[in-house]
DNA sequence: AGTAAATATACGCCATAGCGTATATATTGT
DNA sequence: ACAATATATACGCTATGGCGTATATTTACT
């Protein structure tokens, strides 16, 4: 077991992961469009995937991290540390 | 932004998570059975999840996770730091 | 080896994610 | 205000995830 130095932002519910996934996407400019030519998916379906009111497929949500070059990290609870989502409103 | 502290191991693909949930499943000495009743799941649903042929919907990998008490997070990516799922074998 | 426990599969069923397509509703720029 | 773009919804359809139940198959223990 190794400790690392990263950067992320910890995620609980498909809502959240919606919010990281928009974010990220916003920073590089891209429409919903965009992402989900990149994804393989449709823009409806990445309105919904960002909104996170309605369950998503493990794999389309893979599909989204990866079209935007995140990392998707699972890991011991850390209490304390890191940037919650919920800091972020 | 911040960087942040943490622990964790990078997951790409539904059988790479499959495979972490269950290294912690067995760290912690439950069964299958054990893991599908704190997550709301069947024991079948776990085996399936944890092989990872099949596609999951992201609701049950996170019901999952917390249920292990296991953190998720999404973040950038960190070249050459972490430890990767694949290194494990 | 033999038994018990754990894990992997199977089958019918139901709920629903995502598609294709289309449109309504923001949002942005001039 | 207007136009153009972006985002949110809608509807029928198909594919499939997970359930309930049950049973193989594997693993662990004496």
């Amino acid at each position: 077991m190794a400790y690392i130095y990263c950067m992320s932002t910890l995620a609980r519910t498909p809502k959240q992961i919606g919010t990281i996934i928009q974010r990220a996407r916003k920073q590089r400019d891209w429409t919903q469009s965009d992402l989900a030519e990149r994804a393989g998916l449709r823009q409806g379906t990445i309105s919904v995937i960002e909104k996170g009111d309605k369950p998503a497929k493990l794999d389309s949500i893979l599909a989204v991290l990866a079209a935007l070059d995140l990392e998707f990290r699972v890991g011991e609870r850390s209490k304390g540390a890191g940037q919650d989502i919920e800091e972020l409103f």
